[in-house]
DNA sequence: TCAAAACTAAGGGTATTCCCTTAATTTGAA
DNA sequence: TTCAAATTAAGGGAATACCCTTAGTTTTGA
């Protein structure tokens, strides 16, 4: 079973590379060479390839689009993304997007080949380095969240029930107290929190996981 | 240079499994050995290891709050999460709470020692398998959020703006629309999401991944 | 046991949201 | 070009949220 492949870069450096690396390969055929977004939306279909290796900073469409267009009309396609380097907000949403993989451009032949199999195998491929660096920086995201404000109890409900969608009335049956205790309470979580309005609490409390 | 090694795990088998792979190695020594949460909050400040390996499934506290009070009173200590499977759920709020690796208990010496060496040097250390189902079930979440209901590009920019806790009034005079017109997109976000006020829009954007 | 914190409640406003309807104008895709 | 979808806008009223203050009661930890 031969795989084949494509690849998109804008430099023709990395696209030679990266075909060479892959030529002396048993296996493997590149079947196609993309400079940039669009040709690869042209060519694409008449090169079938199945896999893509999808450089993310190209001149035309960003890459995120560019893998939302792609996999909508090549639901087989297995798409690797290419990074050079820190772009690692970009591949987080590529990965929402259905991309399959990603990879860095100083890649050795090995891990490509690794790669290829990983992906073609229907399993995501995440490079070490920036597996790593994308679990420090969510990991940091959350730490620096800061203290969570500590609610009492009562708050703790009240803040339930507005998450629920309820008005003071409703939230005032439900608790059994008075609408204007719940709007004492709803004032003090607003200051608590920092938020203007309700829908500040909530937002909030979804970030520093009240609720 | 030597590595001092704790762990805790309330099977002997598994303590002494452990041990034993170490022992034969140089650089690492093996300080501590403890059955449960109790016997390890007790000895740790005497043996004063470097790494602590800590079972997640410990009979008297859970393994997400030890390594929360351990990490608070030894604050260069590092711990590796140790894992019998599909605790994945576990793993995700131990490394917020700021553990520095995790490792499935079937793993070979070679990874082990990767392990210690990796969460030593300051790194996360993140073990294939887990690493790989985290993300799959993430990814599964996200697309399992249901269809995104298509917000038209200026219902989606006066999400944005009631995200930011501004009022009818304040997004107007951002948008150079008018009041009334902010009140009708607002409306029909609602009716799209199916909320029942602004609360609820802001719940069931976050959730699916509107803003 | 005793003070602090939490919970309760109300008065009295003002501001804002929510709801329904109708309708003119603009935009985008077939 | 043409028609549906989107954007704009308004009237008008009821409902709800927001804001500030004060204050009695209950719970709880030191």
């Amino acid at each position: 079973m031969i795989t084949k492949i494509a690849i998109t870069d804008d430099h023709i450096m990395v696209l030679k590379g990266i075909a060479s690396m892959l030529e002396n390969t048993e296996e493997i055929e590149v079947v196609g060479l993309y400079n940039n977004a669009n040709e690869t939306l042209e060519e694409i279909g008449k090169d079938k390839p199945d896999v893509l290796l999808l450089d993310i900073n190209l001149p035309d469409i960003n890459g995120i689009d560019l893998s939302k267009k792609l996999l909508k009309k090549h639901t087989d396609l297995k798409i690797i993304a290419l990074t050079s380097h820190d772009d690692i907000s970009f591949v987080k949403r590529m990965l929402k997007n259905g991309v399959h993989g990603y990879l860095l451009k100083n890649t050795d032949k090995l891990e490509l080949v690794e790669a290829l199999k990983t992906v073609l195998s229907g399993d995501l491929y995440l490079q070490k380095d920036i597996h790593k660096k994308m679990l420090m920086q969510s990991t940091k995201k959350k730490s620096d969240n800061g203290l969570k404000p500590n609610l009492t109890r009562r708050e703790q409900e009240v803040l339930v029930a507005i998450s629920e969608e309820l008005t003071t009335q409703e939230i005032s049956e439900k608790l059994f107290i008075s609408p204007k205790t719940v709007e004492t309470h709803r004032m003090n979580i607003m200051s608590k929190l920092g938020a203007k309005n309700s829908v500040g609490i909530i937002k909030i409390a979804i970030e520093k996981e009240l609720l």
